[in-house]
DNA sequence: CAGCCAATGTAGGCGTCGCCAACAATGCTG
DNA sequence: CAGCATTGTTGGCGACGCCTACATTGGCTG
């Protein structure tokens, strides 16, 4: 459960590797973000890691526990660069929606196949709650975006819920459609623009 | 390639099924809506048949070529569904918007399994032919909506791709995560009307 | 400080999977 | 009716996920 601050002491692999489970995320990210994730397997990582097929075993249940942590750690830096890309952006709509969406736009893009990842976890009846959290984080930050905007008078009134759903409906669906390489590729640039305007006018009084 | 029109016997299974390659699509759509993509085996579905575990093969030379195979069934019924959809309905932009849109999320709802398959076909490099032009048709089918809505004077000017282009992200989001069950469930009926105006808004003048 | 014990890694085995090659039955076609 | 392409069968290979039994380690406690 808690994987942060553990002993890490990054000494030279005698019996016990020190730090298997870190470095097992790590890996599988690589393999991830390289070969798909049709080619993560328990035993290559584990391989890779110099290190007995069933040491992984240790560290997760099985192999989608370690999707499940993959998934995890996806959602913690997200929101952290969603977070970050307001940084210094005036409170005012336009500026922080196309912030935000750049962000969100962009992670896709670097992260496309733990992105994917991310979002398939969904249906897991008994999903981890720390990953129903984490995928609340973010959206917490887009209807706070949202909230604010109405107190301003940017964004028209209705019930907080409604008038952000098709804000992460449009951003989820471009960013997928883009990762995806279903969109034309010229379209590529011009068109964030575009569906950052088209948000704009949906959610304007 | 061809595989409407066939012999289909219908015989009782002697040596030859008579219709392996059909009815290993069917199953295979059970299956995948039944349990989940994961649940997917060339050999449990030969099983399933009453035919060898190496049946398969003839009709597909590996198991990719089957989901391809039963991605494009899915492009080929959703583009059905969606142009069933605009039957008798009123060629004014909400009344058709609203028609495609409840059409998608109702296939979406339907055949999550399915659809999640046909969106990961993706990045194939040489995904079949025959695969992005079912992709293409139903999107022609939005974009000639877009189209018709301009020249009526209800759309708002600009390029085709361009103004189509949020339409199909906000579209296939919400449909995404209505089917991933990210929305919190009362959201579900009243979120497409939400969306569906938000959409609207977007394109018109 | 000694010894115990939980944590961590290893070795091997089981059943399943996808794929391949060799062989067998079928039925179309000349 | 003979030959041959099509379609199915059998058996095998290597890889995988998961399990159990065993080995090594290091921290904790008496």
């Amino acid at each position: 459960m808690t994987d942060t601050l553990r002993p890490m002491p990054t000494r030279t692999r005698s019996y016990h590797h020190g730090d298997l489970r870190a470095a097992l995320l790590t890996r599988a990210e690589e393999t991830l973000r390289e070969k798909g994730p049709g080619a993560l397997s328990l035993r290559e990582l584990a391989r890779d890691l110099g290190v007995s097929h069933a040491a992984p075993s240790r560290h997760f249940k099985d192999k989608q526990a370690l999707l499940d942590a993959l998934a995890l750690s996806g959602f913690d830096r997200m929101s952290a660069v969603l977070g970050a890309s307001l940084d210094g952006v005036p409170e005012k709509l336009p500026e922080q929606v196309e912030a935000v969406v750049r962000a969100y736009v962009g992670f896709a893009r670097d992260n496309a196949a733990l992105l994917d990842l991310m979002y398939s976890v969904k249906h897991d009846p008994e999903a981890s709650d720390a990953l129903l959290e984490a995928t609340q984080r973010w959206s917490d930050l887009v209807l706070r975006l949202v909230a604010e905007g109405q107190a301003r008078g940017e964004v028209r009134e209705g019930s907080l819920e409604h008038t952000a759903l098709p804000v992460f409906a449009t951003l989820h669906g471009y960013a997928d459609l883009a990762v995806s390489g279903m969109l034309p590729p010229e379209m590529d640039e011009h068109g964030l623009d575009v569906v950052i305007a088209f948000i704009l006018r949906g959610i304007r009084l």
